[in-house]
RNA sequence: GUGGUCGUAGUUCAGUUGGUAGAACGCCUCGUUGUGGUCGAGGAGGUCGCGGGUUCAACCCCCGUCGAUCACCCCA
C-alpha cells in the first residue's frame, strides 16, 4: 500500500464538503444562542463508570489504555464517550455550585462508538445537542421548548423535510400498567422494535417476553399504531378503554407539545405513539426525527427527558435534551453530491501578479480589501494572467483583481465582465462574499 | 461482535478459456509572447489492496489478510 487508504467509520471531508458542515455548525450554533443557550465544551474522556452505568453494557465504547502500560495495569479506566448528554449530566453534578439553575446550554462536539459503520452511522461523528437543566424540579413547558428550539434551528437550513415523532413514555408506560403488564420496560423495548421486524414479531415478543396475553398485546399495538399532527390522538387513546393515572400524565404532557408545536411549527412535531426510544434513561417525552427521502438512516435527531440521569443522591437535576446528529445528516448528503458549496476556499477575490516584484503592492491592496472583511488572496506567481484566472476558477473563487498605473479592475470570472472598481469602495455582492450551500436539483 | 457482496490510473469503470493492462473524465504542456472556460495536438500517471499457493505463465484460479459496503445488533 503506497497510499494510506481510509479508516472504516471515520469519515473525513474534502475542504468544499468541510465548508458547508462548517456553515451548518454556525447555523446550528447562531440558532442555539439566539434561544439563550451557552456553549460548552466537555472533555473527550470519561470514568467508564459515568458512561456504562444505567445498564448501558451492550453499547461499544472505545477505552483508553497507555500504550507503555504494562499488560496487567493497563486500563486506565477512562472511555471516550459516546454522546453528549452522558459528559453534560456528569459537568452539571460537578460544578452544581456554580451554575444558575435552571441552566440550558449547546455542545457540538465529536463522539464516538465502536459499533460496525454503515452510511449514516459511524464511529467517529460530530453532535449538536441542546439540555435544559434544573434543580429538583423541571417544568414540563421545557419539553415543548426543545423541540421548537430544534425546529427553528433545522428550519432555514437546505436539507430534506424533517418530521419529529414524539411520544412520552409515561403515556406508553401507563397504558401497559392499566393493562396489567409487569415489566413495561421491556415491553417498551419490544414496541420501538415495530417498524423494523412488524407486529407479527411483536406480539409473539410481547407474549414471550413480558406474559403478556395476546389481548394485551393487541392493544399495545393499538396504541403504537395511533399517530397525529393535533391533539386528537388523546381521543383516540381514551377509545381504547385503558385508565391509568400515569397514562393520563403522560396524554396531557404530549399534548402540550404537540399543541404549542403546531402553533409554532406547523407540521414538523406529530405525536406516534410507537416511539420509545433504546436508551433508558428517559423517563418523559422523547424524540425522535426522519428526514425525507433518507428514512433508512433512522433518526436524525432525538432526545428526551431524563428525570435521574444527574444526581448526587442528595440533589436531582432533571433534565431534557436533543441532540441533532450532524455527521447522520451530513455525510451521506455530500457524498451523493445532494450539498455542496459555491466553492472550496473563503478566497472571495484573488490579487493577480503581473509580475514578481509587485507582489508588495499587491500584498498592500489585498490588506485594504481584508480590512473591509473581503476575504483575499494574492496570486501564487506571476504566471501568466490566463494561469493566475485559472487558478481562480478551480477552487471557485468568483473575482480576480488587476492592478497597474492606470488603475484597478476586477473581473468576475463567472460572467467575464470586468471594469473598473475603486478598490476601498468595491463590494461583492452579498452572496458572494463567502461560500455558500447550494443543493442539487 | 455475526453474516453477505466487492477491491484495476486522481475519479468512474472495461479487461476474451490464465499469455504481466485500456477507455472516458480529470491533470500537465503546446497551439495562444500576459485574460481562463471551447477546440486541436502532444504528455505524465498503474509492484491490478497486501501476502502466500497452483502454473512454463496469474488482474483472472485457490487460501489467508487488510480495507470498503450492506444486513443484523445498536443508535446520532
Amino acid at each position: 500500500m503506497s497510499r494510506p487508504q481510509p479508516l472504516s467509520g471515520f469519515p473525513e471531508l474534502l475542504p468544499r464538503q468541510r465548508i458547508v458542515e462548517q456553515q451548518v455548525v454556525d447555523h446550528l450554533r447562531r440558532a442555539f444562542e439566539l434561544h439563550g443557550f451557552a456553549n460548552l465544551q466537555t472533555r473527550a474522556v470519561e470514568p467508564m463508570d459515568q458512561l456504562l452505568r444505567k445498564g448501558e453494557t451492550s453499547k461499544e465504547v472505545y477505552v483508553l489504555r497507555r500504550l507503555q502500560a504494562d499488560v496487567e495495569g493497563s486500563d486506565s479506566g477512562l472511555g471516550l464517550h459516546f454522546d453528549l448528554t452522558v459528559p453534560f449530566a456528569r459537568y452539571v453534578l460537578e460544578n452544581a455550585g456554580k451554575l444558575n439553575f435552571p441552566f440550558r446550554r449547546y455542545q457540538i462536539q465529536p463522539c464516538w462508538r465502536g459499533e460496525r459503520p454503515q452510511e449514516g452511522r459511524y464511529r467517529e461523528f460530530m453532535q449538536a445537542d441542546i439540555d435544559i437543566v434544573d434543580l429538583g424540579e423541571l417544568p414540563a413547558h421545557y419539553e415543548v421548548e426543545v423541540a421548537l428550539v430544534i425546529a427553528d434551528a433545522l428550519k432555514d437550513l437546505p436539507l430534506p423535510k424533517m418530521t419529529m415523532h414524539v411520544n412520552n413514555r409515561k403515556l406508553s408506560q401507563g397504558f401497559y400498567q392499566g393493562l396489567g403488564i409487569r415489566d413495561t420496560d421491556e415491553a417498551l423495548r419490544i414496541i420501538d422494535k415495530l417498524d423494523k421486524i412488524g407486529p407479527d414479531a411483536v406480539t409473539k415478543l410481547l407474549v414471550e417476553e413480558v406474559d403478556a396475553t395476546v389481548e394485551q398485546a393487541e392493544a399495545c399495538l393499538k396504541l403504537a399504531a395511533i399517530t397525529a399532527a393535533d391533539t386528537s390522538f388523546v381521543d383516540e387513546v381514551h377509545a381504547l378503554g385503558v385508565t391509568n393515572p400515569l397514562l393520563e400524565e403522560g396524554l396531557t404532557e404530549l399534548a402540550a407539545v404537540v399543541d404549542a408545536a403546531a402553533k409554532v411549527a406547523p407540521g414538523f412535531v406529530v405525536a406516534d405513539m410507537k416511539i420509545a426510544r433504546g436508551l433508558d434513561y428517559y423517563t418523559g417525552t422523547v424524540y425522535e426525527t426522519v428526514m425525507e427521502g433518507y428514512e433508512s438512516l433512522g433518526s436524525v435527531c432525538s432526545g428526551g427527558r431524563y428525570d435521574k440521569l444527574a444526581s448526587d443522591g442528595k440533589n436531582t437535576y432533571p433534565g431534557v435534551g436533543l441532540s441533532i446528529g450532524v455527521s447522520r445528516i451530513l455525510v451521506p448528503l455530500l457524498n451523493s453530491g445532494a450539498l455542496n458549496a459555491t466553492r472550496e476556499v473563503p478566497t472571495c477575490v484573488l490579487v493577480a501578479l503581473a509580475n514578481e516584484d509587485e507582489r508588495t503592492t499587491a500584498n498592500v491592496l489585498a490588506q485594504r480589501l481584508r480590512k473591509r472583511g473581503i476575504p483575499t488572496q494574492v496570486s501564487p506567481s506571476a504566471a501568466k494572467f490566463g494561469k493566475q484566472i485559472k487558478f481562480a476558477d478551480k477552487r471557485g473563487i468568483p473575482f480576480v483583481l488587476f492592478a497597474n498605473e492606470e488603475g484597478t479592475q476586477i473581473k468576475d470570472i463567472r460572467s467575464g465582465d470586468q471594469t473598473t472598481i475603486d478598490i476601498d469602495a468595491w463590494n461583492p455582492p452579498a452572496e458572494d462574499l463567502h461560500p455558500t450551500i447550494v443543493t442539487a436539483e
